[in-house]
RNA sequence: GGGCGCAUAGCUCAGUCGGUUAGAGCGCUUCUCUGAUAAGGAAGAGGUCCGUGGUUCGAAUCCACGUGCGCCCA
């Protein structure tokens, strides 16, 4: 964000090029007074924000009433094809002092509508209402669509108001529905939108019975200042007494109040200006279908239908702040839109101050002079919709096009814009009404709609209900980098999410810790060894299989999280990260860890200092925009320290490019099979309940053959980290397990349908080993099933493996890993051994030794230990860095005791030196 | 009241084209590894895949209706 050099809607400047875009759109006559319904409070005598109408929905219990309007002789003549007979139409109301501004009827053209004859009457109502309103007695005469309706003439039920157009007279309406009432709606388009809507487009007159504190104004005689709502029972009454009245009947509905005030709102006529949106409609659809959307359903869905049912745009607003519209007129009536602040000067009729401020009340102190009277023309009142604001901001933040017309074509539209979902109709709208009336496409190309923050329980974060969480406390507590990774990675963007600082604090352990760990565990041993990442490397053929499998997964994780920021996917990208990070943590370094820690530098290890600074530089280069200050730290260290010639920041460095070369397909398939084997021997280990620490003497695995020629490769690997003696690939982990077999469902469901019961049926019944040695020796099965016999291939069934026999066994889909699990002298010698280094390594640690000093070691060692401590001292000592073990009293500067095989052993050391003549930190 | 979206373990979320025993992380229990790590590994407990109905040999997955929540609109 370029905050140095913000824009304000305020200035001038903006201002210029708002009333520019208004000069567009006046230009092609899309600009127009009307009217607008407003929901209204008549106490306080102020129009109510949507917002505010929102807040004040209650559902409440009204009388409605069902009234007679009665058709004019023709027009009953028509319906009922014979002259002379009277007929009604029935029209149901819930706001009875509405029917005195009453112009039309308004019929669904596609809905049945009925003549019926109930109690020596004639009606018309929809065909599927007529038991509900008229009861069961009720006849139907003849039926008619809605269409053929349309234009009927009817008496008004009161005549307090003369129209100045035609009215009284059917009309059609496509939100009539069934579902309420009688299928015909009055209508008066001073009190609904909707009733606004249709008499536009029916050129109904405006009738307005009420004035501006909700009272009926002096025309309606009996009840002239009476407050509206207060008159309904009277109206209703005046009704009865002329016989319009069909009946009365309790209506429940959520009906919205003032907020303030708790008075029902009126929904009331409003002298408005308007964009005619109407007219660009399919312009509009034309511009969204160029906007990539995510998420995509809103393209179509929200957004797109929102489109579909385009209104104009009300954008005027009787308030004092804000943008003054720049439509000034005369008492003839006559208008001009002003479109700059030089014409403003031209066209004034007294002096322009030369510092004009445009707001009120300044702009409103110069009148114009009418070109077509010579009158004097004032400024109209209002100001516009700070929603036009938004939308004008591609425009305007340049002051387009009275200056930098170069920008604007060179930024305009914007590829990406980022809000939340509640700005469908608002800035997403907005930026593309403006710019399609005005440059006939969208301003941006696509969108990130963005869903809400939740609190840890769901419910949408709001101040009143006090379940905020403050920014402010994440960014102290656990900082930029957290919160924004949480963001990212818990869930795509636009889902909406939940929120607490658990599940930040949550981030910061498995991911940014993680990765700084790896990043100090690099930082000590390249200082401890002077590493400097510009020296000549090794080069990566020539580097170990760990060193070449992490390299192809690093670069592969480029293409992915490349890909991935392409297709806007954040957190699938974030997911890749955090599980390379792991490998990279749980995997790479802890197998290399001796590599690091050895005291000779041979290429060996300077391949793994190369390594691991590729990959950490790579992933801070890959983090820049999702942790910008930890991936700018690590750059610093890692890059900038040692090479003061690289970009200044991570943020000023090319994006990587991933080297599908150094991508080798057949190393992650080696590595991925090897690490499953070493996956299903701990798993083994544990089943057993026999501890790492203690070797064993093998294990011995069935796999496929492309995962066992594999693990041959990696056998050392499968070795160290199981900790046995040997490995051995077999052809057949046959004899040592049990098998199951189970029908391949996807290739046998479609084949047999309904007969797979039966099979499944035959199949638990019989001998699996036998079916397994059949399938071996011929290929396939036959099962004898109730309809016939069945022969089945070898892929048609799935085998599984089960239980062993003096191993212990793992297996899963294909593959087995048995470890031998006897331990003789010999081997539970070498895991004393192991029990008594991890002792004295701990003890080291204990004695906050750090881990390059020598020590001096003395160890009382039991007698059922002595001889392992006899037979491996030489491992004892080179493993804790022991210049010297002595067997005795455990004396030393730091002592302590451990219980190894349930014994107890002594341990004391002595600090003798340093292992590394360069010290550091 | 209408439109759009979401609903999977106590919590946060994956789940491809409809397929076999529905997964991961956190938390809990037990065990284990470790001189980089606030970490790692294994096992266990924990599931009405929101509900009902339908399509299908087979539904978390497709369809319809309903419920709850969010957003927009009224």
């Amino acid at each position: 964000m370029d905050l140095e050099d913000a824009y304000y809607t305020y200035t001038n400047e903006y201002i210029e090029t708002v009333w520019w875009l208004l000069r567009q759109i006046w230009d092609k006559d899309l600009l127009y007074q009307g009217f607008k319904v407003v929901p209204y409070c008549p106490r306080c005598g102020t129009a109510i924000s949507s917002h505010e109408v929102a807040q004040g929905y209650k559902d409440v219990t009204e009388d409605s009433v069902y009234v007679r309007f009665p058709l004019e002789p023709e027009a009953a003549a028509l319906v009922t094809g014979a002259p002379g007979t009277p007929v009604s139409l029935a029209v149901w109301t819930t706001t009875p002092w509405t029917l005195i501004s009453n112009v039309a009827a308004a019929v669904h053209p596609d809905v049945t509508y009925a003549l019926v004859e109930s109690r020596g009457e004639r009606f018309v109502l929809a065909r599927e209402l007529v038991e509900k309103v008229l009861g069961k007695k009720a006849a139907v005469e003849r039926e008619f669509h809605g269409a053929e309706l349309l234009g009927l003439d009817y008496e008004p039920p009161f005549d307090f108001m003369t129209p100045d157009k035609r009215a009284h007279f059917i009309i059609a309406a496509d939100y009539v529905t069934t579902t309420d009432g009688t299928g015909i709606v009055h209508i008066a388009p001073a009190f609904g939108e909707e009733d606004m809507r249709v008499g536009n487009e029916n050129d109904l007159p405006i009738v307005n019975a009420v004035d501006a504190e909700g009272k009926f104004i002096g025309e309606v005689t009996p009840w002239a200042g009476v407050f509206v709502k207060d008159a309904d029972p009277a109206i209703t009454e005046e009704l009865k007494a002329r016989g319009l009245l069909l009946g009365v009947e309790p209506y429940a509905h959520s009906y919205p109040f003032c907020w303030r005030c708790d008075t029902a709102l009126l929904y009331y006529a409003k002298a408005t200006w308007y964009v005619r949106t109407t007219a660009m409609k399919d312009e509009l659809i034309k511009a969204n279908e160029d906007v990539v959307w995510h998420p995509e359903h809103i393209k179509h869905g929200r957004f797109g239908e929102w489109l579909a049912g385009n209104v104009d745009w009300a954008l005027s607003r009787d308030r004092y702040w804000g943008t003054p519209l720049p439509i000034w007129r005369c008492d003839e009536g006559h208008t001009h839109c002003v479109g700059s602040i030089a014409e403003l000067r031209e066209r004034a009729a007294g002096p322009v101050p030369e510092d004009l401020e445009l707001h009120r009340p300044y702009v409103d102190d110069i009148t114009l002079t009418c070109t077509e009277c010579g009158g004097e023309m004032r400024r109209a009142p209002e100001v516009i919709d700070a929603w036009f604001d938004s939308g004008a901001m591609p425009f305007a933040q340049w002051h387009y096009p009275f200056e930098n017309e170069d920008k604007f074509r060179e930024r305009f539209p914007a590829d990406f814009i980022a809000e939340a979902i509640d700005q469908t109709r608002g800035w997403f709208y907005s930026l593309l009404a403006v710019a399609t009336l005005v440059e006939g496409r969208s301003s941006y190309k696509r969108v990130l709609c963005l869903g809400h923050i939740l609190d840890g329980d769901g419910q949408k974060m709001s101040k009143s209900m006090g379940n905020v969480v403050h920014p402010d406390d994440i960014l102290d507590n656990q900082g930029a980098d957290a919160f924004r990774w949480f963001m990212f990675s818990s869930q795509q963007p636009w889902s909406p999410r939940r929120f607490s600082a658990d599940m930040v604090d949550e981030v910061v352990r498995k991911f940014l810790l993680t990765l700084w760990n790896t990043y100090s565990f690099f930082t000590v041993y390249a200082n401890i060894d002077r590493f400097d990442p510009t020296a000549d490397g090794v080069p990566l053929e020539e580097r170990p299989l760990l060193d070449r499998w992490l390299v192809g997964e690093l670069n592969t994780l480029v293409q992915t999280v490349t890909d991935g920021l392409e297709a806007y996917d954040a957190t699938g990208t974030c997911r890749a990260i955090q599980e390379f990070v792991d490998e990279l943590s749980n995997w790479y370094v802890r197998r290399s860890r001796r590599r690091f820690w050895k005291s000779e530098s041979d290429s060996d290890k300077l391949a793994a200092y190369h390594t691991l600074h590729e990959a950490l530089v790579t992933v801070a280069k890959l983090l820049a925009p999702f942790t910008p200050f930890i991936a700018e730290e690590l750059y610093q260290n890692l890059v900038r320290s040692a090479d003061p010639a690289a970009p200044e920041s991570v943020h000023l460095c090319a994006w990587p490019g991933a080297d599908e070369a150094a991508i080798d397909a057949g190393v992650s398939f080696d590595m991925a099979a090897a690490r499953r084997v070493v996956e299903m021997g701990r798993a083994a280990r544990n089943v057993a309940a026999v501890k790492t620490r203690q070797p064993l003497a093998e294990v011995v695995v069935a796999l496929p053959d492309a995962e066992a020629r594999a693990v041959e490769r990696l056998r050392d690997v499968v070795r160290d980290e199981l900790n046995v003696k040997e490995l051995r690939v077999v052809a057949d982990g046959g004899e040592l397990v049990a098998y199951t077999v189970k029908p391949n469902l996807r290739l046998l469901g479609p084949k047999l349908g309904k007969r797979l019961g039966a099979l499944q049926a035959a199949l638990k019944e019989s001998d699996a080993a036998a079916l397994v040695a059949e399938l071996k020796a011929e290929g396939s099965v036959v099962f004898a099933l109730a309809d016939g016999e069945l022969r089945l291939a070898e892929e048609e069934l799935l085998v599984e493996t089960g239980s062993p026999d003096g191993y212990q066994v793992e297996s899963e889909a294909g593959r087995v890993v048995a470890l031998k699990t006897a331990v003789d002298d010999a081997l539970r010698e070498e895991g004393v051994a192991r029990e008594i280094v991890h002792a004295v390594q701990l003890a080291r640690k204990n004695a906050d030794l750090r881990i390059e000093d020598t020590i001096r070691l003395a160890l009382t060692v039991p007698v059922e230990l002595a001889p392992a401590v006899d037979h491996y001292e030489g491992t004892i000592k080179a493993e804790t860095l022991s210049s010297e073990l002595v067997l005795g009293a455990a004396d030393g500067d730091h002592q302590e005791t451990a219980r190894v095989e349930g014994r107890e052993l002594g341990i004391g050391l002595t600090v003798t030196g340093t292992l590394f003549t360069v010290t550091y930190g």
